[in-house]
RNA sequence: GGCAGGUUGCCCGAGUGGCCAAAGGGAGCGGACUGUAAAUCCGCCGGCUCAGCCUACGUUGGUUCGAACCCAACACCUGCCA
């Protein structure tokens, strides 16, 4: 077991603790032996993305300092709603809940270890809270809650001065959480809660009811919001949220996203996200300040965060098809294979041949594919000197692609400014392969 | 309920009868550039069958050769008074 000042000083030193309880009070818990916390995750969607990532890591990261994990699905409060700042939610179905809970669950499971004296335990908090009656709530837990406080939270607050209000429903989702913290106290021994930041009301709301019910002190930290120096919202492309299901957000898009990372978060997400020690942490980020164009930690960041959630061979193949795509050999020389991995991962169009016999214009491809949402677009990109035809840059707006231009007697490979691929499959419908 | 002001492109915001697809800023996009990042500079930034046409300045209708701009009704927002 990792001792607890070792453990808790490199949480610090990866920014990974935004508040917490009385922090020396939770290492002398550390120290006096394994300690059972837990994390809890809403299946508000199919899947997670890569903001619950800090959360899952966290988890990981206290087990493999000797912990016991508790990941926690919420089946009972992804039917109620945790209160979003500005709009109340739309309630989903149970079956869609309890369909996701699966999903997420399975999720979660291969970032923590199930075997071992610290083994991980996956819970559900439908199975203590549905068997409740409305009475047993109110007398045995609601009693416990001052309406006071509750208003005071800063998730409740926030909607109370909002044209938007908040229904019973969301006001009630704290001493949901807080029960969760109380059960898996009794149940499992936990005294350990963490969360994201914007979770610090449900957090203290659970240490406050152990503490009224049980007359026992639990700890509790968050972990802070992950930001981006252009004050975009983290975890979200152009295309829409980094999720961590490959088939949502595909292991090629997900590994592009953290190629893609701002030289001035990259040492931050490193801290975050990565496994790898303070020292090669560090080196790396000497690495970025000296030579930040040749985007060393960047790299470094995609590969490790890559192989963990899709494996060592998504990462070896996403991997290549980024070298085929972005190399600077000509795509023409690549061997049929890899290019062949490397167009799975691009979005797709197809193209037929005119009456007479030539191909599409490649303004009319970049708008097919999406690459350009228009066709002024698209015939913009050609004009500035933004649009690629196999990596070579095309001239004039009226250019056709030339049989000889087809990739493997078939394929073409458009791109739109630095970064934005799409693959053109010019096989006669029905005779692919 | 009364009075006053407002509603413009992704956002903020100028424009009060033709020179307005609409100033300026932000965001975004492209290029240059040191590998897909940043900074900086330059260019672009409604659509199309692209020297032209179509759509668009809250909604509907009207005045006019011509309207984002004038008039009327409606909707919503803001301020002051009750």
């Amino acid at each position: 077991m990792t001792n607890a000042s070792e453990l808790i000083d490199d949480l610090q030193w990866r920014g990974l603790i935004a508040v917490s309880t009385d922090l020396e009070a939770l290492r002398e818990a550390l120290d006096a032996g394994p300690v059972t916390y837990y994390c809890g995750f809403d299946p508000t969607a199919p899947s997670l993305h890569i903001g619950s990532l800090v959360q899952i890591l966290t988890l990981r990261r206290l087990q493999q300092a000797g912990h016991r994990p508790l990941a926690l699905v919420g089946g009972a409060t992804g039917l109620i709603g945790d209160p979003k700042p500005n709009a109340e939610r739309t309630l989903n179905s149970a079956e869609t809940v309890a369909q996701w809970v699966g999903r997420v669950r399975a999720q979660i499971e291969p970032y923590l270890s199930f075997e071992g004296d610290n083994a991980a335990v996956m819970v559900n908090n439908l199975d203590w809270t549905a068997p409740m009656s409305a009475i047993d709530l109110l007398r045995d837990i609601g009693k416990h809650f001052r309406v006071n406080k509750m208003i005071a939270k800063e998730a409740v607050s926030a909607r109370l001065n909002s044209d938007a209000g908040i229904s019973y429903t969301e006001f009630s989702y704290q001493i949901l959480q807080g029960m969760d913290f109380l059960e898996l106290y009794r149940r499992h021994g936990c005294v350990l809660q963490t969360g994201g930041s914007d979770q610090w009301g449900n957090l203290t709301a659970g240490l406050d009811l152990i503490h009224r019910v049980e007359g026992r002190t639990a700890h509790a930290f968050a972990t802070p919001l992950v930001t981006k120096a252009d004050g975009t919202k983290f975890g979200k492309t152009e295309s829409g949220t980094v999720w961590l299901d490959a088939e949502m957000t595909s292991p090629y898009a997900f590994y592009q996203f953290w190629v893609n990372a701002d030289d001035r978060d990259v040492a931050a997400y490193l801290k975050v996200f990565s496994f790898r020690t303070r020292e090669e942490i560090e080196d790396l980020e000497k690495a970025a300040a000296k030579r930040p164009a040749a985007r060393e930690a960047q790299r470094a960041l995609a590969d490790e965060l890559t192989a963990l959630v899709h494996g060592q061979q998504q990462r070896d193949a996403v991997v290549a098809a980024s070298q085929a795509l972005f190399g600077r050999g000509a795509l023409a020389d690549l061997d049929p294979a890899t290019l062949l991995s490397a167009l799975a991962e691009l979005p797709r169009a197809r193209a037929v041949r005119a009456a007479d016999g030539s191909w599409p214009t490649v303004v009319e491809l970049l708008a097919q594919t999406g690459l350009s949402p228009s066709r002024s677009a698209a015939r913009r990109a050609v004009s500035e000197g933004g649009a690629y035809l196999n990596n070579v840059r095309v001239t004039t707006e009226d250019a056709h692609p030339a049989d000889a231009d087809l990739l493997g007697g078939r394929w073409l490979v458009l791109r739109r400014g630095k970064r934005n691929l799409a693959a053109v499959d010019t096989a006669e419908p029905g005779t692919e392969d």
